[in-house]
DNA sequence: TGAAATGTTGGGGCG
DNA sequence: ACGCCCCAACATTTC
């Protein structure tokens, strides 16, 4: 038998547009697939739970495609340069394949992979696929990396895109079987089950390649067509809720880009809208840009005169922010959604995050860790990113006395209550008028809802234009 | 990819 | 008829 290559899965967990894959496969010998489930390495973001729960299935999802072509997807766990260097030797493979990854833990284990295994005579090969452009590639004018969105973007779109790779040969016989020993992937208890928060989610969430394949058709074919608007309302199914598809690599973006492209092109009523949307996904091509080149994003201020703000915030008011009760019903049914479902609309993903930072003054990295374990779509670069940028911090970022009221943005996007109603049905009885400040109402008007508040909801943690002016003063302090 | 404070304008009530 | 005031509506600036 001849010796195989190795492919090693890591956020790239589909068949199709994978050009390590396609580069495996066209050496024409059997292909060994393995995934790692790696919590060693140093300075790895172990997996938060609600990414486990979707690693799990999509493992599975991955699994099964590749048994149906008659190979098998060796799951192990550990160190990587252990792992596969066992692997080669065991297999007589002298080639590995794999896509890159931007995160700083990943990034050094690659560099310490290729000496681990070149000295043993196997070769490491990795490949792009998993951004549209490939960060070291990217410079400014002044041969810089950007800092700025616009005219990265700017700049991006002035490039060629490749197309996504043809489709490799997935044929029958060209994988490894029988590979021992393997972990089951139960055995990982990557699901949770005392209590099983993720009850429903099935429902909610198909994680692997043919759900996200499914995701983009019904959004190309569907909320595109109002996106720049529809996007801002949480009630509506607007936006495309790809993120966790793409984070683990289930669809590749070029396929998401060249898609969108070509609904635009059939249809020129689109091309707005569909622009609105790429741009989007641009955000997720400078998260990674960023965080290639500048790796401390997801522990340090990206600006200097954020290192001594006064993030007085503690632990109480992160509790009531984690749990949703804060009193202030838009920002607390952002995070009951996330609790229950893995994921927030982005626009509330802005409110909350603003009201942790500025109306609590709660450090941005507390708010980070608890999306990070919370989020199925949890990435470092976009999560680092995000939360800088809503901090005011980051690179690009929003201006620290840009500060969302929570009731304004109650009123001009959940108008009628609907996304609050529907995560907070302890209000629901509560007439549209006082739905966005419960505190407002009569007593007479509370009673007939059924509210008691300080009891059936919170009243608010915070006085909404005392916490504003606090903010504006912590913030004035330290630049001075 | 804000909100609040401040400034300007114009209609209407009123003496 | 006129000036004055109030205030809503909109624009600008400031944080």
């Amino acid at each position: 038998m001849k010796n195989p290559v190795i492919y090693w899965f890591r956020q790239d967990l589909r068949l199709r547009d994978l050009p390590g894959l396609s580069a495996a496969l066209a050496a024409g010998r059997p292909v060994l697939a393995c995934y790692i489930l790696d919590e060693e390495s140093p300075g790895v973001w172990r997996m938060g739970g609600a990414s486990r729960w979707w690693l799990h299935h999509s493992l599975t999802a991955l699994g099964s495609e590749i048994e149906a072509l008659g190979g098998q997807l060796y799951l192990t766990r550990g160190r990587p340069e252990g792992i596969l260097a066992d692997l080669a030797v065991q297999s007589g493979a002298d080639l590995i394949c794999c896509s890159r990854q931007y995160e700083p833990w990943a990034r050094q284990l690659e560099e310490d992979l290729h000496g681990a295994l070149g000295s043993r005579g196997v070769t490491l090969k990795r490949y792009g696929g998993s951004v549209l452009w490939e960060p070291d590639t990217l410079s400014n004018l002044a041969g810089q990396p950007f800092k700025v969105f616009t005219p990265f973007w700017r700049k991006c779109r002035g490039l060629p895109i490749a197309p996504p790779v043809a489709m490799p040969e997935l044929r029958f016989g060209l994988w490894q079987r029988d590979i021992r020993p393997a972990d089951e992937l139960r055995d990982w208890q990557l699901l949770p089950t005392r209590p099983n928060w993720a009850q429903g989610w099935e429902q909610r969430w198909q994680p692997g390649e043919r759900g996200a394949q499914l995701r983009l058709d019904e959004f190309l074919h569907g909320a595109v067509a109002d996106y720049d608007a529809g996007r801002n309302y949480p009630a509506r199914q607007a936006t495309s809720r790809l993120s966790a598809h793409l984070h683990f690599g289930e669809m590749a973006p070029a396929r998401v880009f060249h898609a969108a492209r070509s609904a635009s092109a059939a249809n020129p009523a689109l091309e707005q809208e569909t622009e609105k949307f790429l741009s989007e996904l641009g955000w997720r091509e400078f998260s990674t840009h960023l965080l290639y080149h500048f790796p401390t994003l997801p522990e340090q201020a990206f600006k200097a005169d954020f290192a001594a703000f006064p993030w007085v915030g503690g632990a109480r008011e992160l509790r009531a922010w984690q749990q949703g009760k804060t009193g202030y019903p838009m920002v607390d049914a952002g995070m009951r959604e996330l609790w229950q479902t893995g994921y927030m609309h982005n626009r509330v993903r802005m409110v909350v995050a603003s009201f942790l930072c500025k109306h609590l003054l709660v450090d941005w990295r507390a708010g980070q860790r608890w999306f990070w374990d919370t989020l199925v779509d949890a990435d470092l670069a976009n999560n680092a990113c995000g939360w800088q940028w809503v901090a005011g911090s980051g690179a690009d970022a929003s201006p620290y006395f840009r500060i969302f009221n929570p009731t304004t943005q109650g009123l001009k996007f959940d108008k009628a209550g609907e996304y609050i109603r529907c995560w907070l049905p302890e209000l629901a009885a509560l007439p549209d008028k006082y739905l966005h400040e419960p505190w407002t109402a009569s007593a007479e008007v509370l009673r007939d809802a059924g509210v008691t508040l300080g009891e059936s909801y919170p009243l608010p943690v915070v006085d909404h234009r005392d916490a504003r002016n606090a903010a504006l003063a912590a913030y004035a302090d330290t630049r001075r």
